[in-house]
DNA sequence: CACCGTTCCGTAACAGTGTTCCGTAACGAT
DNA sequence: ATCGTTACGGAACACTGTTACGGAACGGTG
């Protein structure tokens, strides 16, 4: 046996952490092969053996924000009012984003021409998907809403998300209280439209 | 005088013109500098000293989308029902996504890390805005739904957009049944909550 | 017609990416 | 001590955004 393997399981696990710092402090654009190598004291080549390749340090990003994103919302309080438990993961999954602006970017939109999450987007997201899907059935049981929960899941998620980012991006008003209000009023009307 | 001028209004058209077919054709990754300077016949500098900057050519695109979507929803013919109007405007939003999935990006999306649009954003999409609140504030005036109509129309925009953005990225189902489906009732849901 | 000054043009270069080759060196076995 | 195997990373490649600058085109002038 020869000289013995640097490029490891560790680098790899070196490597996220320093994406995931860059990407935070720099931004999309920061985000280069380079810095994360700098960051990780690892050669380029080395990064390179341990990713694949650039879309290979994004999709670990994407994997990693899901399993944040995730762990967030299934550390949610449990509320008794399943309504109440649906504003409230709006609300949690709301306060992520806004947290982590670029992570939510790699999340929810598309900052890299290459990686095109279309196939490992089922897995990365399925835990939220699940909790979403899990709270909405909740309410359909409690006799609060009406429908299938996929469907609805899907559409409450879509509304989170699109209302979330439109904060992000200053499209729901100047003030915090205006997009607090829009929000909050666009989560519950769409609520209002499947209740029972 | 010297010799006469090449880098002209005529040539910024044409530029725009080869950028939209490369979007088009080769999608966010193929628009470079140098394929819409070919695209258009020009030089290289000749498209800088033109847009200015990619960034440049980017903001005409986001531009000449807004222009496009804008014209095919005014063109939308009168509905007596101004809720059904409203249903047809959702249907030819997503029609136009669909229809041009790769400007869609542009506008919707940020697939570009320079070109923040944050501020021309706001003229950019004005029209368009103004023909969602136009359509709600009928249907507010008709008493069919409650509420401030830039709030509802804000929030049912964000809706319908999230719903088209996800369709495009075959989250809403595979067949086309099932997003159209999911698509309707969540328009019909959210309406349903803002009815009087 | 020859010259000139102004202005414009595009070649060719620069810097910074993603990506990979390949010479070098480390290590265990002999 | 030597050797064969293997891993490492400097240095290069291709391609991007961007721009400096030498030279050409054009109208005016003698």
């Amino acid at each position: 046996m020869p000289r013995v393997k640097q490029r490891t399981e560790a680098l790899h696990e070196r490597g996220l952490a320093s994406a995931m710092a860059v990407l935070a402090e720099a931004g999309v654009a920061g985000l280069t092969t380079r810095t994360v190598a700098e960051r990780a004291r690892a050669s380029l080549p080395a990064i390179y053996e341990v990713f694949g390749d650039k879309a290979g340090i994004v999709r670990e990003i994407f994997f990693e924000g899901f399993r944040l994103l995730g762990a967030e919302l299934a550390a949610l309080p449990p509320a008794a009012d399943p309504l109440e438990a649906l504003r409230r993961l709006a609300e949690a999954f709301r306060r992520f984003l806004l947290a982590h602006p670029m992570l939510a970017e790699v999340m929810f939109s598309r900052p890299f021409a290459d990686f095109d999450p279309t196939k490992d987007e089922a897995r990365a997201g399925a835990k939220v998907r699940r909790i979403f899907v899990q709270h909405v059935r909740n309410a359909v049981d409690a006799g609060q809403l009406d429908g299938d929960p996929t469907d609805i899941a899907l559409i409450f998620f879509t509304l989170v998300e699109g209302l979330a980012a439109a904060e992000n991006a200053h499209r729901l008003g100047g003030s915090k209280q205006s997009s607090d209000r829009r929000f909050r009023l666009g989560v519950n009307t769409l609520l209002d439209g499947f209740a029972t």
